[in-house]
DNA sequence: TTGTACGCGTTATCAG
DNA sequence: CTGATAACGCGTACAA
């Protein structure tokens, strides 16, 4: 008895004796619809086990139910959560979530915009890749009114709506709270100068040792692709082997941080009197390592379900070109790895 | 210049006075297409900027490109490590991923596994819920051929390709390590017995104790229905406070197994010497912890990609219900939260 | 080797 | 309030 075509509105249309549009309107609650109709329509629709096909209709209106998300590493805990977010917000507005992971790759990032865009998404969510300097890869999703938002990393060339957080703001706070535990000679470890993030973070880094008439020394800034923990080891050895060490480290995230952290620890280096370190994210291992690490929290899943929010609005709007930027808080998490009073 | 609608076939067929069957065949390298016509085709393609539209080849051929996962929580390490794996595969031929989270609940799984059939996904990479207990909802899919693939997390009654792990072998080897480090009280801290995973841990748990003669004592064994930080100090503090408490503590999974760590710590409990901790997962966490967790691997990406083959295997072969289950093999892992001798 | 014609399932438009 | 019809873009059986 099961039917190898499933149940259309045809079928259920010649069971009632009404037209199909009849049943196709009824079962969206057309208000041209009378009430028992609807009624008598939907009870078929049960009854036989109809499933809407969301193709066909994809193909009707030009657009899918699926939200495109194109980010680094969907192995990291940031990123990870952020997803979680633009799905939970996705969901709840009936729409699928497709992911695509760039690795941080440039090209990786254009044929995955390519292929959402083929696939019809009617939004996409983007955290852009450490490499990525060009956007025209996401003008075709303009060109056609579908929404762009990008998260985190985002592009400030390029306008569309933005959900970020106050980077400079945060690594201002950061290194000021170092400053203020007694640390005079304040290391950065920072990523690829092409993320905004990574750019302001440094702004933010420089201005409160400026404003603590702190001398800026290049040599205690390193500038590293990815900051993963391997290269986190490598930078830790750098910097601490100098004739002259920093008292302080501010990693742009919390993976180089721990090594920091574990290097030091191996050395001998007393954290947080001999080297205070501080990294960025509030990762679940920030409360793992020991000396549990100072940190500043991102909020993840909050800004996943913005970005989420944003292609909802948009695509509702269609030929409106309003790009809007969203700024979430962030906080100081100060844990044992700074705490030197 | 911009066309407000898309290039088409048909667009193409016009500019070269062919037909657009024609230009279909071209465009899919089709043999009964001459070499010249199939490169006409595809420079004007090219030149146009044509771009299939999925959409209508789905709805022709009543399947899209896209793979759907239904996994507990993204923001866990295996899980993402997992989801990876799918993606390389999935994106290698062709095929975009959507993932949604069932949260550990049954109803959400449902909805979700509604939503994807709804969606015409052309596979299914299911990793189950805690709570599942009935498989019904993954019936629409069999029954239209849609080849659904469990994941680590799997159901035994269910009739479908399989990726798995030897939980048992890998749960005894971890007790037996245990053993030969001379510990004599060793505790479980395990998951839902709804799931393969952990009854299957539990019984490897178990069959080691049997074979070397340690008794089985029921209070050296909890069942949680989330491993998280949380139950994992909870479960500590029921186990420490015992009047003869455990020497050993094999946790199935890395999370709570670190928490074990920290709340020993804390109470001054020296590991491994006073009490030995195995995880299970092989988590970043388990190298950040001091003392570094011994663990077992858990091969997510390779899990992710063979899973992903087996529903991209299955969508070839229409209507053959050959089951197949994958094993993979796992490794001990011992580091210094064990290592007595 | 190429063309014609129809159908996939839905929905928007227009007519009643 | 309901129905008929045309389209959305592509693929394929059938015809030439």
């Amino acid at each position: 008895m099961k039917n190898k075509k499933g149940v259309t509105i045809y079928d259920i249309a010649q069971e009632l004796k009404v037209s199909p549009s009849t049943v196709s309107r009824a079962l969206k609650d057309h208000f041209s619809i009378s009430k028992e109709m609807i009624k008598e329509v939907k009870k078929v629709a049960q009854k036989r086990g109809y499933r809407p096909n969301s193709i066909a209709a994809s193909l009707r209106n030009n657009r899918t139910n699926n939200i495109g998300v194109i980010i680094s590493w969907i192995n990291r805990p940031f990123v990870s959560s952020l997803i979680s977010g633009i799905e939970e917000e996705a969901n709840k507005a009936g729409y699928n979530v497709i992911i695509s992971q760039s690795h941080d790759s440039f090209d990786n990032e254009v044929a995955n915009a390519r292929a959402l865009y083929d696939s019809r998404i009617s939004g996409l969510v983007v955290s852009l890749a450490m490499e990525t300097q060009s956007y025209d890869h996401f003008n075709p999703f303009i060109q056609n009114n579908i929404p762009v938002v990008f998260v985190d990393r985002v592009a400030d060339e390029f306008n569309s709506d933005k959900v970020v957080i106050d980077n400079f703001a945060a690594a201002y706070m950061a290194t000021e709270h170092l400053i203020e535990q007694g640390c005079q000679r304040i290391a950065l470890a920072c990523g690829s100068q092409y993320r905004n993030i990574y750019r302001e973070r440094e702004s933010g880094y420089l201005a409160a040792l400026r404003e603590y008439n702190i001398p800026i020394k290049d040599e205690y800034i390193v500038h590293s692709d990815s900051l993963n923990a391997q290269e986190g080891f490598r930078i830790a050895e750098y910097f601490l082997s100098m004739e002259t060490p920093p008292d302080a480290i501010f990693s742009v995230n919390d993976t180089a941080a721990v090594s920091f952290i574990q290097y030091a620890k191996e050395k001998g280096i007393k954290i947080p009197e001999e080297l205070a370190v501080i990294g960025f994210n509030n990762d679940p291992v920030s409360l793992i390592i020991d000396p549990q690490l100072s940190t500043v929290s991102h909020p993840a899943i909050e800004m996943g379900k913005l970005a989420a929010q944003q292609v909802l609005k948009q695509s509702q709007y269609k030929d409106v070109v309003k790009s809007e930027a969203i700024m979430l808080r962030t906080e100081l998490l100060v844990r044992a790895s700074t705490k030197r009073k």
